[in-house]
DNA sequence: GTTAGCACTCAGGTACAGAGAGTGCTAAAA
DNA sequence: TTTTAGCACTCTCTGTACCTGAGTGCTAAC
C-alpha cells in the first residue's frame, strides 16, 4: 500500500509525539500538536486505515495508537526528519576525539562514554578488530628470578602483555637473546600468521629450551587469536533507568541480562551481523534478543586500518532521529580526527 | 541488655529463617523449623521482648517479625553459625587460584568473578594498590614516523602503556638514547617519587629536546598518581535481580546506580574505610550510600607486597554466614597460592 | 470527502467485604 | 513463677463492583 501525503504526515506526528511522550497517541492528541488542518474525525479515519496497513496498533479499543513494528520500519526509512546537532553536541564531540595520548581502547571507550551521555541510551562498542595488524616488537623483561613480562607492541599501537612464572632461574642475557631470536623471526609479521600451526613449526629454529619458549609462543598464540575476536563492552548500562517502559522490573532485567558479559558472544554476533552503513535493528529484527521492546542503532568506525562497530541499544521508542544523526556525525569524524593528528 | 540462651536461639531461627525466605517471620513458623520445645506462646512473648530491646521490627502488627539492625549486628557478630564450604565450592576457589600465567589485574577481575558466582551476589575489588612498587622497566618502541609506544614495566609485573602521537619525526635512536637515559636514572626507583615535582627537577640532567621528553614524563606522572589511588570494579552486578526484595524497581535503580563507574570514587572511600579484618557494613552504617537495605561484607587480600579489598554487595538480608565464610576463606588462599607458586 | 455527534469500550482508580496470618492479652495449668 | 491454650483483635491482601475519563467507530448531515 501507498501512502498518500496526509498519512505519512499523520503517522509521522504520531511516531514523534509516541517517541516523546511514551503514551499512546490520541485523534485529537495530534491535532493539538501539528498543523493538519483536518478535523479530529478525518484523523481518526486516516489512523482506522493506518491500522489496518499494518502501521498502528491498539493496546486496547479505548486507548490511542502505537506504533507498530512496521510504523518504526517506514518511519526510520522514509519519515523522519534528520536531527541536527546542537553546537553544543558538536563541541563535545570534538573535544572528546581531541584528547591528546588516546590508547587506542581507551579512546574508544571515552567516545562510547560520550554518545552514551549525548543521546541518553545506552552504548555498545567492539574494541576495534586488528585484523591486519603486524607485530611490530616483542620484549621480555624480567621481574625477578622467577617472573618476567612477556610485551608485544602492534602497529596500530596496542599493547599486550602477561607475566609469566617460571619454575627456575632465567639469566637476563637469555631472555635477551630470545627476544632478538623473536624479533628477528616474526616483528613485522601479520598477527594472524602467528597461530598455533605456525608457532609449532618454528619451535626448531629457535634454540631455546621449550620451558622457556612454551609460554611465549603460548601468548603470542592466544594474542593472535583475540585480535581477530574482537571483544565486545559498553557504557552507560544503568541509562536504561531514564525510560518509562523501563519501569518494569521483568523488561529491565532482561535488558540488563541481555548486556551482561557473559553474554558478549552473542552481543559480538548481533553487532556484526550488520552491514557497512549505519543500520537500525528495530525491535524483533534483533533475532539474538528477540525483543520487540528493544532496537538498536549500529554503526562503523574506522581508525587507520582498525575497524570496530559501535551501537547504541535502548527501547524500541528510541529517538531514532537523533540516535542516527549523531552516530553518523562521529563515526565521520573519528577517522578523520583520529588520524588526522597522526598526518598533520 | 543480655540476652538469655533461649533468647538467642529465638534470634538466630528469626534471622536464619527471614534471611532464607526473605518474608517476615511468625511464631507458628519458627516452632516448625526448629526445635525449641516450647509453645507458639512463649515464643511470642519472646519476640514481643527483643522487639522492645530493638532486635527485631514488626512491618505491620499482623505480620511477623524482622530483624532490625541491631538484629542483624548481634547475628553477624555473636551468633551466626560459620558456613562450611562445601568440597565443590573449595575446588572451585583452588582452580581458579591455580589458573598459570595470571596478568595481576586479570587474576583479581577472575576471583571476583568466581565469588560472585559462589555466592549469588555482585562482587566489588579494587585493583592491586602498588604502594611500595618499583619501576623495573622503561621501553620506548616506535610504532611508525609519527607514533611511539611507551612501556613502564612495574616489579609486580604490571605493565602501563600509553601511545604518543609527535608533530615530528624521531629517529629510533633517538628513541632508544632516551629509554636508556630513563632506565639509568628511574629504574629501581619507587613510583610514588616519580611525580611531577621529582621529574621537573630532573628535566635538566636529561639532554633531550623537551618536546619528546615531555609526554614521557606526563605519562610517568600519571601512572604514578594511578597507582597511589587504586581502582574499583565489579563483577555479577545483575545478581542482584536474584533477590526479591529487589524486584521494586527504584531500589534496583538506586544499587546499580551506586555501582555505576562515576560513582567509583565514593565506592573507593567507602572499601577503604575499612579495617584489616573482613568487616560487615550494614544497612546505614554505610554511610556512603546510606541505605538500610543494602550491605556489604569486605575483606582484604595480600599478592606479595600488592594489596586490595574483594566485597561482597547485596540485600541486608544476606548470608552473612556464607558469605563471610567464603570471603575468608578465600582471601587465606590469595597469597599462599599465588606467591606459593612463584617461590616453589 | 469531511465533520459533528453520540454510543460504546476499556484501563485504572476507589471502595468495600472476606480470608488469612499473626499478634497480644487473659486466665488456667505446670 | 513460667508456660500455655484460647480468643479477640489488627492489618494486609485479594477479589469484586462501580465509576470516570480518554479514545474509538459509526452514522448522518454538511
Amino acid at each position: 500500500m501507498e501512502l498518500s501525503d496526509r498519512k505519512k504526515k499523520i503517522l509521522q506526528a504520531i511516531i514523534d509525539d509516541y517517541i516523546a511522550s511514551a503514551e499512546p497517541v490520541g485523534s485529537s492528541h495530534i491535532l493539538k500538536n501539528h498543523n493538519l488542518g483536518v478535523s479530529s474525525a478525518t484523523v481518526r479515519n486516516e489512523m482506522a486505515s493506518l491500522e489496518e496497513a499494518g502501521y498502528l496498533e491498539k493496546p486496547h479499543t479505548s486507548a490511542g495508537r502505537v506504533p507498530s513494528y512496521l510504523g518504526y520500519r517506514v518511519y526510520v526509512d522514509q519519515l523522519m526528519d534528520r536531527y541536527r546537532l546542537s553546537v553544543n553536541e558538536i563541541n563535545q564531540i570534538s573535544l572528546t576525539l581531541h584528547k591528546k595520548y588516546l590508547e587506542l581502547n581507551n579512546a574508544i571507550r571515552n567516545i562510547s562514554d560520550m554518545i552514551s551521555l549525548l543521546t541518553n541510551y545506552t552504548a555498545l562498542y567492539t574494541t576495534p578488530s586488528s585484523d591486519g595488524s603486524v607485530l611490530m616488537n616483542v620484549k621480555l623483561i624480567p621481574i625477578d628470578d622467577k617472573r618476567f613480562v612477556m610485551i608485544l607492541v602492534l602497529d596500530n599501537g596496542s599493547v599486550k602483555n602477561r607475566t609469566v612464572r617460571t619454575s627456575k632461574l632465567y639469566e637476563k642475557e637469555v631472555l635477551e637473546k630470545l627476544s632478538n631470536y623473536l624479533n628477528y623471526h616474526f616483528s613485522g609479521k601479520p598477527l594472524s600468521m602467528l597461530n598455533a600451526e605456525y608457532l609449532d613449526n618454528q619451535k626448531s629454529i629457535i634454540p631455546v629450551e621449550s620451558a622457556l619458549l612454551d609460554p611465549v609462543f603460548d601468548f603470542m598464540i592466544d594474542v593472535s587469536g583475540e585480535t581477530n575476536s574482537m571483544n565486545v563492552d559498553m557504557t552507560g548500562a544503568t541509562k536504561i533507568f531514564n525510560h518509562p517502559e523501563f519501569n518494569d522490573i521483568d523488561r529491565t532485567k532482561k535488558f540488563l541480562n541481555f548486556l551482561n558479559k557473559d553474554n558478549s558472544k552473542r552481543i559480538k554476533e548481533l553487532l556484526s551481523g550488520t552491514g557497512d552503513s549505519t543500520s537500525v535493528i528495530i525491535g524483533d529484527e534483533n533475532t539474538v534478543l528477540k525483543d520487540k521492546d528493544i532496537s538498536l542503532v549500529v554503526s562503523n568506525y574506522n581508525i587507520g586500518n582498525a575497524k570496530g562497530k559501535l551501537a547504541i541499544i535502548g527501547p524500541t521508542r528510541m529517538d531514532y532521529s537523533k540516535v542516527v544523526s549523531t552516530l553518523d556525525y562521529l563515526t565521520a569524524c573519528i577517522n578523520d580526527v583520529l588520524n588526522g593528528e597522526k598526518k598533520t
